[in-house]
DNA sequence: CTCTCGTGTTATGTATACAAGAACGCTTGA
DNA sequence: TCAAGCGTTCTTGTATACATAACACGAGAG
């Protein structure tokens, strides 16, 4: 649209990547109603590419789309959340143990680098930078595990718990522990024990889905109230 | 098109069932062009819903999809495919390890009778049979997990490896060793040894792995041989 | 007063027309 | 004969028009 990219595909890609950005910081909520008219009309584009982009994010699972009633932004069940975490943290572990076998010099001083950024914001208590450091810090695991299609699939997977991902900082100390984990997962990859690199990325993770889930079934509980 | 189900979207859903199915069984083969216009003609419908249907092959990673110029069966590196089968490696495991916590009556009457459906058709050396109930096999393991998502996304990553594993059964003596491997994952799951579940559902599944980049290694030989 | 049925409106699904880029071949020059 | 440049043609990407299903609202009956 803007010709902010010379690839041919860029506007398909700015327009999802617009939607799921709206998603994945709240702007649009879970079960809210995306009118195929209204974005085209917001994007300056017709309903086909609308459609395509409301297509692929079906396709990610971040919207649902029922035949002849529209798509909605996809209203996760606590359930179905607890066990998509339960997947993420056997991902989260795998990375971490091909990586603690398969780590290059490369991948160990970016390892490095993300976790002290990730203790630097977490020092400053800056909870948006740690959001996003930690973030970064997960994607380099991702990576150190020298398999990129499981890199991929756990960016897919990381993309679709972000919404909740976000919330759960608000938990007070959750950070402080966050980082102790970190701590244990990098450790564990330098040293070459895979197993135990494994069990603390997978621990971190599970420990998160719970506290999501808690966490859902009180908003879940305000929804009702409210 | 032709009203073979009243459900609205069927003729979506038909649509990219046959073409995956296409691509699944061979027919279509790897770095094959899909025209749109044919593939319209070819289902008698316009290119809209052919395109809709091509997206979200290209999404499930069917199908390769370059800006400007056409779609293509998806060509899968013999490193990629290794990747692919370390990630179904780890999924399985997780599902057998799962089920081996959680299992139900009814999980585990399914399988067993789907272990028993497998060495029955490896009996008969029915290798279509086998490769169908194999594949039971294999999603009734899923779903004992008791894991929805996890199941999901396990089917989702078996039904891309399929025209891989479809190859595999030409193996001199895969089945066989395909069914002890079964053996193993069974007992394990039905004695609640979640490690050893674990390990064996992996150890299947790599081995698998191992075995299909050597068919593919020497295909692609045959390849650039012709 | 409530429930149900019917009609009108709105939005989705599909078809078709148009625009633009990429592949291919042809011509022309050396 | 070969290579390079240009034009044609074919295919994709986008817009728009039309068909049809779902929803909402209102009227009428019980």
């Amino acid at each position: 649209m803007r010709g902010d990219n010379p690839n041919s595909k860029s506007r398909a890609v700015t327009l999802r990547d617009a939607v799921e950005t709206e998603i994945v910081t709240g702007a649009l909520k879970a079960g809210e109603r995306l009118d195929e008219v209204q974005l085209a009309a917001r994007f300056g584009v017709s309903r086909t590419p609308v459609r395509e982009a409301l297509h692929q994010l079906a396709a990610s699972g971040l919207i649902e789309m029922r035949p002849r009633r529209g798509a909605v932004v996809a209203q996760v069940s606590p359930d179905r959340l607890v066990e998509m975490f339960e997947v993420m943290a056997e991902l989260e572990g795998m990375c971490a143990r091909l990586a603690s076998r398969r780590l290059s010099d490369q991948d160990k001083e970016a390892l490095l680098l993300a976790h002290r950024k990730c203790q630097e914001a977490a020092h400053h208590g800056d909870a948006d930078k740690y959001y996003y450091e930690n973030e970064r810090f997960h994607h380099v695991v991702y990576r150190a595990s020298r398999n990129q299609f499981l890199a991929a699939e756990a960016i897919r997977l990381h993309n679709r718990l972000k919404p909740y991902r976000r919330l759960q900082l608000r938990i007070r100390g959750r950070i402080t522990t966050s980082i102790a984990e970190h701590e244990q997962i990098v450790t564990a990859i330098l040293d070459g024990q895979g197993a135990a690199a494994q069990e603390h990325a997978r621990a971190h993770i599970v420990i998160q889905g719970e506290r999501f889930a808690d966490l859902m079934a009180s908003l879940n509980h305000l929804d009702e109230v409210s």
